[in-house]
DNA sequence: TGCTGAAGTGAGCAATTGCTCACAATTGTG
DNA sequence: CACAATTGTGAGCAATTGCTCACTTCAGCA
């Protein structure tokens, strides 16, 4: 058997030409948006041919689902870890600037992935990791706030995003003044009966 | 000249084919997503030839930029309608029930359009109707707010945008209480300092 | 009733795209 | 070095899709 795709590579190079295929894919959504995004496009920006593009992945969404899932466990990890951050003030501040963070270090990737996902159905692995989200965001609200709800925390969740989205959207680029106005809006929908 | 497309129809029914056409593009959206949206789908789905698709449309993006600014026309109508009223709470209430409204009236097709939007590169348009939304904003809450600023008229619709879309992604459907939680979070967002 | 132009038709073309496969190059090993 | 396994190549096939155009049908009017 000739063509057995999702080959698992077991030398050095083969991993680097796996993550550059992905990485490719990347680029081209930053630069021309899913318009550009084909296969024979991905392959040539990578840097290697089709028919290798095609034994680590066995067709294009594949790729685009390994591009999700790699930003996706950044962006859980760096929230994850807040959560072994002692003071409650701290805590907060630092998950705040962590989605901030995730947000604007690619902007438009974060916004294309976003429709991607949607375009291949992986709605059910977004709702995931939103649940993932709001459990970490649970954990550090209750250290300063015990009587947290789970569904206050995922409302957390849905207006730091719908915020710096906006935000993102309008070209905003002062970072430290939409921490501010993110901050105050938690807060405020918190503090409220 | 034979082949002239977007032909103003000058008849009823020519009306009625146009209509048809983007409403079975929204059809279209709302059952297969983005995958079945071919033109030549649409037509069949609109009960007409490809031949009399074209001659009221140049391409397929300009039936999908119809439809979204069909839609588009009718939320901001219904919040630019909520200015009209006197009473500042229940204006207020009007504003959040008419963003509901509109999201959960079709919901698929709302989070579909979206992503179509960033596709068809009408993020211009995305920004202005934003900015609309806002001013209407803007105006009725400082019915209640004088000192209300632009900025937090903006904020105010990105987290009323962020928690209906969350609601909406996770499969809510209770909109009295979705209401509640958006009250609250834009009013804790305005009455923080 | 016959005519004119608007409205509607659909087979099929041109271009794109996802993907295959026969082959070449490179790497590791006895 | 030999040779086997892994990795890399790219012309081109099959299928899809946006779109055209020569043609037919129908509505309104003199």
């Amino acid at each position: 058997m000739v063509h057995s795709p999702r080959k698992q590579p077991s030398q050095a190079r083969a991993q680097v030409t796996q993550a550059a295929i992905v990485e490719a894919a990347a680029r081209i959504l930053e630069s021309d948006g899913q318009s550009g995004l084909t296969t024979n496009h991905i392959a040539q920006r990578a840097g290697v041919s089709i028919g290798s593009l095609y034994q680590y992945f066995p067709n294009r969404d594949a790729i685009l689902a390994a591009l999700i899932r790699r930003e996706r466990e950044v962006l859980a990890h760096a929230v994850s870890a807040v959560r072994s951050e002692a003071d409650p003030d701290r805590a907060f501040a630092r998950l705040i600037d962590t989605a901030l963070a995730h947000q604007f270090a690619r902007p438009r990737l974060a916004l294309a992935l976003e429709h991607v996902e949607q375009a291949l159905g992986l709605e059910a692995e977004a709702v995931a990791l939103a649940d993932r989200l709001s459990a970490d965001t649970l954990a550090v609200l209750r250290k300063r706030r015990p009587q947290t709800t789970p569904c206050e925390a995922q409302d957390a969740v849905a207006i730091c995003k719908g915020l710096i989205n906006a935000a993102a959207l309008a070209g905003e680029t002062d970072v430290e003044d939409i921490g501010e106005r993110v901050f105050r809006a938690v807060n405020g929908y918190l503090d409220r009966p």
